[in-house]
DNA sequence: ATACTGACTAATC
DNA sequence: TGATTAGCCAGTA
């Protein structure tokens, strides 16, 4: 039980598929969600490596709220657009109101990625 | 095994 | 007040 040293790539698709419709995460958030709260930059190399189009990386920003340069997406402004499509506000500087999208997350769900990454 | 990388963040200056 | 620096650490070569 909960001996699943599954790589820390794939915990992040994970957490990632759990953002909301319309919300958006930060990397820090998505650290923390996957047990490596200090593991933030890994989060945006797990997501560059596993855009695979199952994981919305594109809900994904930096604790500032600014788009993350995008250079994992085709052009630079195709996260923008996707966002927008979902009824995301994006800004002129390519930023996010995170107090308005940022997805807020329960303790029941870190708690549950907790049982399932088996905290370690 | 060691070195380098990187879609970040928090702490300093 | 903003800009810079250093720390972070799993994965890859």
């Amino acid at each position: 039980m909960t001996g699943q040293k599954m790589d820390f790539y794939e915990r992040v698709g994970i957490v990632c598929r759990r953002i909301p419709y319309g919300k958006v995460a930060t990397y820090g958030q998505i650290a923390m969600l996957c047990g490596k709260p200090n593991n933030s930059r890994q989060v945006g190399y797990a997501l560059n490596r596993s855009l695979s189009g199952e994981v919305p990386a594109h809900r994904v920003v930096n604790h500032k709220g600014y788009l993350s340069g995008a250079s994992a997406f085709f052009d630079s402004g195709m996260q923008r657009r996707m966002l927008e499509s979902e009824g995301v506000q994006v800004g002129e500087e390519n930023r996010v109101e995170l107090k308005v999208f940022g997805w807020r997350h329960t303790l029941e769900d870190a708690l549950e990625f907790r049982r399932l990454f088996g905290d370690e």
